[in-house]
RNA sequence: GCUCCGGUGGUGUAGUUGGUUAACAUACCCGCCUGUCACGUGGGAGAUCGCGGGUUCAAGUCCCGUCCGGAGCGCCA
């Protein structure tokens, strides 16, 4: 008595025939006489009918919502005005013969029926669902999730085999490296006191890979990062590494848009245009504030440093930058009130507003407004001018974000899938905190040849092969050209202040292996919980992963982190520090 | 570490300027019902309103603290 097809896939054409399903109780319709039950598996519910004259009728009459029970029955197609359109299945029923309970059931903690009928799910406090996190996992939204998930990978995996990728898997247990976020420790047993990292990427696997002749590498990398979680963020999170040899930035950017264009089609059956916008920071910076923007809708940002220069109105006159935003609607003063707590928590000094009502600027700054503005920007009646004036990336960036949320206000977001890259990023920049400079993307860059003149003297002008790929306002994937030639990463390292000691100490093998004949490479790590959120519609990663952590980084179903025995202790050599 | 938002039967919500039996839907249990498909219908059980303290004649409601969760800042090459 195996199970001859799922529930889901039942069809007209099975009519007639004799099936076996196994399955749970999404729903129990007990007409007294008569009783309907719809049954579920992973591809969908059917309803089978227990008849009172049937055996099966009592056991038919003790099931629940959630008990899995197999059901021998005969398909029957339903009468025209029995059919439910709302189920795939709604053409035909199961006559059920015999019905036999399986496993009984609790009842589940919150509904879960609704989404595999078609309709809404009701939504459940967050908490309560990552607490049940199987019961949840059941609901439609989660299947279809990590389905959809599946999808995507397996399409990676075609193209890049298509391709001549290789897979090949590295090291979880490895070794801490400076800097970048806070490692994961492990430590060892066999070494007490010493200590393995989990990775947080495989960066210098995979160059290794390329020094070694391999030419085409990808892995479905598991990657971890010590820090405070986020909604797109949480401590164990998955890459697409992949990385290539004798290749420019323009090989690798052109080959990865094809490959977001095949899952696309494959994954969701959307159809892309190539080539994806390729955007310098620079200019993603001065037009959206922003180094990932969101093309789902404009509102640019514009620029009226000059015509503010020298001035009357002293706060415009001498800042470095004045960004504008023409925002096409008459804001209240509230509204703007609430924007300026947004751009003062990026780092604005403040927001400066006017409206245009009856062709004259009115409110705000309105009279410090030179005449030059109008002939620069376009502004119309009915519309209000935001302005940020301070330091130029404070100022782009604190508009940007007034612009985003503006976005989601006014409902300025369309639908779809805008992807872009990000090319030219700063190779370095300056860290005010440790007052030297800092690489921007990873010590392994190569900066734009172009620029290698500049780098002792002006490092903050050197562009890199660093390139970033975006999705509607979200950094789905970042990589770059590395560097390849074992001098220029070491004149990296001077420039980054890591001594020749240290540089040996902690990244000696690389060096070692740039000196045995390095070829050209580069590559690039897609962030794929970001990127199946996306193609979800999910706000939260958690809804693309099955067993998420919490904000707290706690995985709440095991109890993670949890403490350990003394003995596990004392075998790795550890001891707990009571709390200071 | 910081800011903001939230916590009311199992679940999702309501609860007015503080006012006495904390409401509604659904789920759950029992009964009736032979064509339902969110079946219908009658009944029942189920909440010391996250926790602690304070103000008050009176606190779900106001104040303070705390715990838990979420969004963000810092952080995240």
């Amino acid at each position: 008595m195996r199970r001859t097809l799922y529930c889901g896939n039942l069809r007209e054409q099975h009519a007639g025939e004799k099936v076996v399903l196994e399955g749970w109780v999404n729903r129990r319709r007990d007409l007294g006489g008569l009783i309907f039950i719809d049954l579920r598996d992973r591809e969908g519910i059917v309803q089978v009918i227990a008849n009172p004259d049937s055996t099966c009728f009592t056991e038919a009459d003790r099931v629940r919502p959630e008990w899995v029970v197999r059901v021998v029955g005969v398909v029957r197609s339903r009468p025209a005005d029995q059919v439910n359109p709302k189920l795939s299945t709604g053409a035909v029923e199961v006559v059920a013969e015999s019905l036999e309970v399986l496993a009984e059931a609790k009842t589940p903690p919150f509904p879960i029926d609704a989404g595999w009928r078609g309709e809404q799910d009701q939504s459940v406090n967050e908490e309560v669902r990552l607490k049940n996190r199987v019961v949840d996992l059941r609901r439609k939204r989660l299947h279809d999730n990590l389905r959809l998930r599946h999808k995507v990978i397996a399409a990676i995996y075609r193209f890049l085999d298509a391709e001549g990728f290789i897979g090949v898997e590295t090291p979880y247990l490895t070794r801490s490296t400076p800097e970048g976020a806070r490692d994961f420790l492990v430590p060892s047993r066999l070494e007490p006191g010493h200590f393995y990292a989990l990775p947080q990427s495989p960066q210098l696997f995979k160059q290794m890979l390329m020094v070694a002749g391999y030419d085409r590498y990808f892995q479905i990398a598991r990657c971890f990062r010590d820090e405070d979680l986020r909604a797109d963020r949480q401590p164990d999170f998955t890459q697409l590494d992949m990385e290539l040899s004798f290749v420019t930035q323009e090989d690798i950017i052109a080959l990865n848009e094809r490959l977001a264009a095949y899952i696309l089609q494959e994954a969701l059956g959307v159809e892309l245009s190539l080539p994806f916008p390729r955007l310098t920071y620079a200019e993603v910076m001065n037009r959206y504030g922003s180094d990932k923007p969101d093309l789902r809708f404009g509102l640019e940002l514009q620029d009226a440093t000059e015509v503010f220069k020298g001035g009357e109105f002293r706060a415009f006159a001498s800042a470095e930058t004045v960004k504008v935003l023409v925002v096409p609607a008459l804001l209240p003063r509230k509204e703007i009130e609430e924007l300026e707590a947004l751009a003062k928590s990026k780092g604005a000094a403040g927001l400066a507003w006017a409206r245009l009502e009856n062709s004259a600027f009115t409110g705000g700054i309105a009279r410090f407004i030179p005449p030059g503005l109008r002939e620069k920007i376009a502004i119309s009646e009915g519309q209000t001018v935001l302005f940020v004036a301070g330091p130029w990336r404070k100022a782009v960036e604190s508009l940007g974000a007034v612009r985003l949320e503006l976005g989601k206000r006014l409902k300025l977001i369309e639908p779809g899938y805008k992807f872009l890259w990000v090319v030219d990023f700063p190779l370095l920049e300056w860290d005010e905190e440790a007052n030297r400079w800092t690489y921007m993307h990873h010590p392994f860059t190569s900066p734009n040849l172009e620029d290698l003149p500049l780098l002792e003297n002006n490092p903050g002008q050197v562009r890199a092969y660093a390139y970033d790929f975006v999705l509607n306002g979200s950094e789905i994937g970042g990589g770059s050209i590395r560097i390849h030639r074992r001098d220029l990463q070491e004149r990296m390292f001077t420039l980054l202040g890591i001594g020749p000691q240290e540089a040996q100490e902690k990244f000696g093998f690389l060096l070692e292996a740039l000196s045995y004949g390095a070829p050209p490479h580069g590559g690039i790590a897609w962030g794929l919980d970001r990127f199946v959120a996306h193609l979800a519609g999910e706000d939260s990663i958690r809804e693309v992963i099955a067993f998420p952590k919490n904000k707290e980084g706690k995985e709440t179903l095991t109890g993670a982190p949890a403490p350990v025995d003394e003995t596990q202790l004392a075998a790795v050599g550890l001891a707990i520090r009571g709390n200071a």
